[in-house]
DNA sequence: TTGGTTGCAAAACGTTTGCATGTGC
DNA sequence: GCACATGCAAACGTTTTGCAACCAA
């Protein structure tokens, strides 16, 4: 649990309280969040912000590398999840979308022989597996 | 070099003008193609296409697996291909937005040990790397 | 005080859809 | 002939933007 405030300044964001609102919300996320999720979370603390705002700090954010935005097959909302020490990829379930965390990111390697084998400066990755949960391939 | 009309038939697919042109496109691209890119290239070839005829097509396509669709970080545009017997994955410029083939898959192995631990019945995966290519990092 | 942040409404953008017409089989 | 493919325009959902008011530093 680390204070919203201060990581905001160690990234040199102005703080607000929309921007710590939100900070909140990813931090007690397990899951990768789109915007609208955001903003509904934001509403039921009774928080008045509009949809703009929270795209625009989701933007903000993101740009400071606090948070990281992704879009997952068949569906073309970005989620956002906090950047924590831990990078971490999911496992996607085709029918109910629901996103699970795998234990642990195997492409530290392969990113070294691809580097060079393609003078590619690697910079990142995504991966990300899809298939049926247990709950919906019953 | 394979028959259009025969991949078409083989997927039970009916065929047309518009959708061998589109198949020829794709199968001279090594990369994958926006709709717009794709719409573009018919335009070039002085074929009459709507756009929404594109949409259409690459939807239907993809449907019956003939093609497959992603989309690239940082951009929201859908991107399809041709699914060809070796799966690709892509290294991607996060400058220029090329997409350099990768040679192989890492992750059938992977997948197995993954289906076992979290009881998914795993369909398909997704692997993006992203850096800066050799020319934009100079 | 000053420049970043916000709300609102409007616009932009990629994509989808309804409907009438055309075409492969 | 009939089901499917297409063109056009309108609708859609997500995201971005212009502008005026607001607020953190």
């Amino acid at each position: 649990m680390f204070k919203k405030g201060n990581l905001l300044e160690l990234k040199s964001c102005r703080t607000s309280k929309n921007r710590k609102a939100v900070l909140d919300i990813l931090e007690k996320s397990k899951n990768p969040l789109t915007v609208d999720c955001i903003y509904n979370r934001l509403r039921e603390k009774k928080e008045t912000v509009s949809i703009s705002t929270v795209y625009r700090i989701m933007e903000k954010l993101t740009s400071n590398n606090i948070t990281s935005k992704s879009i997952i097959m068949d569906d073309k909302k970005a989620r956002y999840e906090l950047i924590r020490d831990d990078h971490k990829h999911y496992i996607i379930c085709i029918k109910c979308n629901q996103m699970t965390p795998l234990e642990n990111c195997p492409l530290g390697e392969l990113e070294k022989s691809i580097s060079m084998a393609t003078g590619f400066n690697i910079t990142g990755h995504k991966l990300e597996l899809y298939g049926e949960c247990s709950s919906c391939n019953k």
